[in-house]
DNA sequence: TTTTAATTTTAGTCTTGTCTAAATTTATTT
DNA sequence: AAATAAATTTAGACAAGACTAAAATTAAAA
């Protein structure tokens, strides 16, 4: 059995391995919010147990074990945020921080029951693709907005990144998940985008766009 | 915010007041598994927080803060069997465990739409009162089988201890939560009962009889 | 009422996971 | 290519909780 701290640590050497194979000792310090030196100490342990290869100074990588125990914890994140959103009414943007522990429990039956429960959803209220018990991810054919050319219609499919004040900010535009809209200006002076939604027309930045991921509107 | 250490030591103390007012260091240490000594430490921690007074080689006893704490695990330990059994299907025998980590998990809302979506029940899977959320027990009028007289009817209202082994028993001989039952002969040698139940007349040794809680059979 | 036994506390150590400050290595400039 | 900056690691400490062994206190027995 793995401790909680392990678990996060690995949860975010996966999540930091999108952006390129080898995840540096600081921004791993950056994700989970402590020293540098801190992480030095944690990676050695984790290296010892064959979760993860640690070279010094050139970074860590998950191996095939510690994949699984990540992707087994994002598994569990994302049932209990289901679970959270459509069984107890919680909105979007306030299960983070209580999936947060419940990924931590540790019973395979209870995820299994839960998944069952909920009926094998495949996508989290984020849009995040939830992985099946062997650590298989659906494939979601999401792209960020930002990556659409002006005058392009899409469906909102999900967020890259589950940050409260960004999740709060869409559903005030009304951007929530399977929303419509169309991309009506790109201003190249900083990146943003005019958008035509249901509930008017708003400027998202760069920045939003860059972590609002759509895709394209069903073929009728 | 406590610890799950804390909350746990505070949840044992709970548990053994029942038996007296002051509880002993000894008592304590059989009921966390923990030696001793590690007790003493921990018992000045959680004094020096006002959780409990301590008064070296005369035992603990919960404050009103306390008190209140170790309720509030009881009550969220209680509403996630309720969950467990009743949403998931989990036996009677199955939940322990898992109630045991989810009852650290830190929200009030979530225990609260919990509630709601369970329709506020009164009592756990083992007959236990469940407590408001001010710390109020619902009051049972339910007392151990072994103070039965012989002959008398009654109906199975809950187990004292939820140790899975008696769970395991009970369930096998038909005796869960609702069975008639008829105490038929009492073995003054051994203080063991012999009943009749729906599945057949069976004999309870003293100590089962006395984690065996029963209520009078409704006067119709 | 001593003596013995049981309980409780103290003292010192260990593990997990964190920190700061200093030393080392790698990366970037000039 | 040498000098500076940034990133990383080492060294030494600390807090939470646990342990063992020894000392102190309370309870039980002779």
């Amino acid at each position: 059995m793995h401790s909680q701290n392990e678990e996060n640590y690995l949860k975010a050497i996966f999540k930091l391995s999108a952006e390129g194979p080898a995840v540096s000792t600081s921004a791993l310090a950056r994700e989970l919010d402590v020293q540098a030196a801190s992480v030095t100490d944690m990676v050695k342990k984790l290296a010892a147990k064959e979760l993860i290869q640690y070279e010094k100074y050139q970074g860590v990588l998950l191996t095939a074990k510690g994949r699984l125990v990540a992707v087994n914890i994002i598994r569990k994140h994302r049932i209990w945020e289901v679970f959270l959103v459509d069984k107890l009414g919680f909105g979007w943007s306030e299960v983070h921080d209580i999936a947060e522990q419940l990924e931590h429990i540790h019973s395979e039956q209870l995820i299994d029951r839960l998944d069952d429960f909920l009926d094998h959803p495949s996508f989290d209220p984020h849009g995040g693709p939830i992985p099946d018990r062997e650590g298989r991810l659906p494939q979601r054919q999401a792209e960020p907005l930002s990556a659409l050319p002006v005058g392009s219609k899409a469906i909102v499919a999900g967020v890259k990144d589950d940050d409260r004040e960004l999740l709060e900010y869409l559903e005030q535009k009304g951007l929530l998940i399977g929303a419509r809209l169309r991309v009506l200006e790109h201003l190249t002076f900083d990146d943003s985008l005019v958008l035509e939604t249901p509930s008017g027309k708003w400027s998202v930045s760069r920045k939003v766009a860059d972590n609002l991921l759509v895709r394209p509107p069903a073929v009728e």
